[in-house]
DNA sequence: CGCAAAACTAACCAGGTGGTAGGTTTAATT
DNA sequence: AATTAAACCTACCACCTGGTTAGTTTTGCG
């Protein structure tokens, strides 16, 4: 009989949270569009007048719910100790692919909103361009380290190896998600960087 | 003053063509859920229910448009003529990519929906997991087959390869639509492809 | 406690949804 | 030209959408 969030913050804060874990939930569920405030509110234990109150619409909700994984990500990417070596890095990215297929729901909420957000007018679509970009920035300089400090050196252009890289995972939750047995991203993501001559943990 | 469809089939064929081709335009433009029947229905001149004498319900009207663009990429692929070299196969699947750089609405469709057919309760959804296998069955074989045919031999294992070439060609979807500047698809394929041992035609 | 602010609700709004019923127009066939 | 069937429209249905308003309950603090 304890409370899910049993101390933290006023009614309030707790609320919005709720709300933020169900929106999260839902949209990861059905998209955003296929999505109601009513059907978030109601799984949040309140009507969707009381959920507005909170959020001044349904566009800034799902800007919040991706900024926040956005955090909690970026937390362990970067990592609190800003010493992590390029080589324990590219571990990280591939731990990052195998924790993904234990959260389907939040992959399914990426890609499902990704192909939405190609519209330009969609809410979440400069979101979109500024997180594949700093994505593309982030793997792109990764990986031109790890090129050079191969032995021999590896000729790859970085940038375009980034771009395959995000991709490959990208593509293979869309099949991982339709067909879970058949797919197994960790080890698809591994043997992509074993043909570039990099060496991820097993 | 002459008609577009000049003079085949029935008036209700040529209708019904017409509502698919809308509906084909719509759905790529915003998706599923975000289009309805009455959109559809005015963009091919008549009411929706007008539209639904035609197909029976929206669901139905999804099916029918991605089968038929399957159709259509389906006798590029095999061609007509059903004598084409593996090493003319892989080619063709290049200048897939590069032809879809010209439509992407279209491409935007298959993101947009193959994201919301992750739910197992989307009308697309077995047409998607059917549709992947089959996908990964067919790059498997051709894989295969160029695999074994270099010289030397190369020792790629077909089915994983498959499952990336696929991965990485949706994935560049994604992001081209985003940010059509940053990403040359047919650019990126031909690197992975040529990382691989493979060579296709530039 | 008292009391103001925050949290929440019920009721409502205008507009859109897929789908249906029944009648009218248009096209094809004899 | 007459007849039948397909094509199509108007009007409607019940329901859902995001958002607003005005009022009520709850919370936290001095």
């Amino acid at each position: 009989m304890s409370e899910p969030t049993p101390r933290r913050g006023s009614k309030g804060e707790r609320t919005r949270a709720r709300i933020l874990d169900s929106a999260t939930e839902l949209f990861s569920r059905s998209g955003f569009h296929a999505v109601s405030l009513r059907d978030i509110a109601a799984h949040a234990g309140l009507t969707h007048a009381g959920l507005l109150h909170h959020f001044p619409g349904k566009e800034s909700l799902l800007i919040e719910v991706l900024s926040r994984r956005d955090e909690v990500d970026g937390e362990l990417m970067h990592g609190r100790d800003v010493e992590l070596s390029p080589e324990e890095l590219l571990d990280r990215i591939v731990d990052q692919v195998a924790r993904n297929m234990g959260t389907p729901g939040l992959v399914g909420l990426y890609v499902k909103i990704s192909g939405e957000a190609a519209d330009p007018g969609h809410p979440a679509h400069d979101y979109f361009v500024k997180r594949y970009r700093g994505l593309r920035r982030q793997a792109s300089w990764l990986l031109g380290i790890l090129f050079a400090r191969s032995t021999p050196p590896l000729p790859h252009d970085p940038g375009a190896v980034a771009q395959q890289l995000i991709a490959l995972i990208d593509g293979l939750q869309t099949q991982w998600l339709l067909d879970p047995d058949q797919v197994d991203m960790r080890a698809a993501v591994i043997t992509f960087l074993r043909q570039l001559g990099l060496d991820p943990k097993p």
